[in-house]
RNA sequence: GCGAUUGUAGCUUAAUGGUAAAGCAGCGGGUUGUGGUCCCGCCGACGUGGGUUCGAUUCCCAUCAAUCGCC
């Protein structure tokens, strides 16, 4: 393919932007491609921060208030995690920006010595939004009968040009967001990479609503890349929903801009059958040398498909949320401990797994803590799953390297 | 022994002269930039025997059981 001249094209863009925004600092993270595969838009990657280096593809565990839920940073990194993304909103809620940065910012804070990312609370502005209103999350397994069209509110939040007022769900006082407040947010907790502030639309958004909010996002993430002022990296962020022309414009849109990397958000649709097309879309007028994140995506049957693309990393509460919901995911499938048939079960969650969890303790003991409401069965499912969903992306890692993805 | 009160799903409780509601428990689903405390299904009951009534879980009688009180 014609990869010289794109990138040639980038290069251009790039010190054309660079100038434009010289007030923007340069960010202290390096990302180089160790290994490109060539039977897919698969690649190896070591992302440096500067609380060390992660190698790529690799999952981004959630630790939304600052915490792997039922793990101690000690745990999360026995489970082979290697960066964690935590979130702008529900930080400034609770403790509050100011909190954190005086205990020394994220990394202190929770003692995490690794690499943290921050994500901007847009997803909150569909979560609490749209997604609220209409019992939907960004990935729909069916066409449902809601719609959202332009000039339309969600109920407890307002969206604006300027940014969004939010409810607070601790105490319902308005609240408002912006693209400066979230990254002077994201300044003070001080992770190593931080998002552009941007609108997570709804999968029953129509064309009309997609393309208006994402020219809001647009201007909020130039704005985003004015108001930061620290050496942070700052991932901007594509949106276009289910639309494959608006992803292109906003992958052109935002890849011409100074990132230092790039994250895919929104949603897919009806189902996530044309979400490979989307990604595979976008990532196409992303610069190549520059990692990208998909947000939010991350079923263990999404993951090959994801990295084949050639996303380098992704964040998904699925290994740590279904482990709360009393689910294992083991290499024959998904378990629900609360199912009665478990209580008798002598096995480890999964016989393959060499994680501690699998190694001492047997699916009763598991079942029994979970049926029990005990916290330890929740916190041994969450070190299982991550420990499972991180050791698959190191097989996926070697088979890149071996030539067979 | 006498008196009072109460008997509705495994448990705790609703309602009702036209066959009954809920929470918990049980069984099973859901969950993709996070709700451990969430959502959705399913299962499941009028102590027993008579009487009145077109019809009784409901009203009456007896009986059994439980609780409380008195001898």
């Amino acid at each position: 393919m014609c990869t010289q001249p794109f990138s040639l094209l980038h290069s251009v863009i790039h010190l054309q932007q660079t100038f434009f925004y010289k007030d923007h600092t340069s960010a202290m993270i390096e990302f180089n491609i160790t290994y490109q595969s060539s039977v897919s838009s698969a690649r190896l990657g070591k992302l440096k921060t500067p609380h060390g280096e992660i190698t790529t593809p690799t999952l981004v565990p959630v630790a939304t208030q600052a915490v792997i839920k039922t793990l101690t940073s000690q745990e999360a990194e026995e489970a082979d995690c290697q960066i964690l993304i935590a979130n702008t909103f529900h930080l400034h809620l609770k403790p509050g920006e100011e909190l954190v940065d005086q205990a020394g910012g994220l990394h202190e804070f929770m003692n995490w010595r690794h690499p943290l990312m921050t994500d901007s609370g847009g997803f909150q502005v569909f979560s609490l939004g749209f997604g609220q209103d209409h019992g939907v999350g960004k990935v729909l397994k069916q066409k449902i009968d809601e719609s959202v069209t332009i000039g339309q509110q969600p109920k407890n939040i307002t969206i604006t040009n300027e940014g969004v007022t939010f409810r607070s769900p601790v105490d319902g006082q308005k609240l408002f967001i912006g693209p400066p407040e979230s990254i002077a947010i994201q300044q003070k907790l001080g992770a190593d990479i931080i998002y552009t502030f941007d609108e997570a639309t709804s999968p029953v958004a129509n064309k009309e609503y997609t393309k208006v909010s994402l020219e809001r996002t647009h201007n909020w993430a130039k704005q985003c890349l004015s108001a930061k002022t620290s050496n942070q990296a700052l991932f901007g962020i594509v949106q276009g929903g289910k639309f494959t022309d608006l992803r292109k414009e906003s992958a052109q849109f935002i890849g011409s801009l100074p990132f230092d990397g790039f994250g895919i958000g929104g949603e897919y649709g009806d189902d996530k059958t044309i979400m490979p097309e989307i990604i595979q879309t976008v990532l196409q007028e992303l610069p190549p040398d520059k990692p990208r994140h998909l947000l939010g995506i991350g079923h263990l049957e999404d993951i090959p498909t994801i990295i084949k693309a050639g996303i380098d990393t992704f964040d998904c509460i699925v290994p740590t949320h279904y482990a709360r919901h009393g689910t294992a995911f083991t290499s024959q499938g998904k378990l629900n401990l609360k199912n009665a048939i478990f209580m008798n079960d002598q096995k480890p969650l999964d016989p393959k797994c060499q994680c501690f969890v699998c190694q001492g303790y047997k699916r009763s003991y598991i079942a029994h803590l979970i049926k029990a409401q005990e916290i330890t069965g929740l916190k041994l499912l969450t070190f299982h799953n991550l420990h499972l969903f991180n050791s698959y992306i190191a097989d996926i890692r070697q088979q890149i390297k071996a030539g067979k993805i």
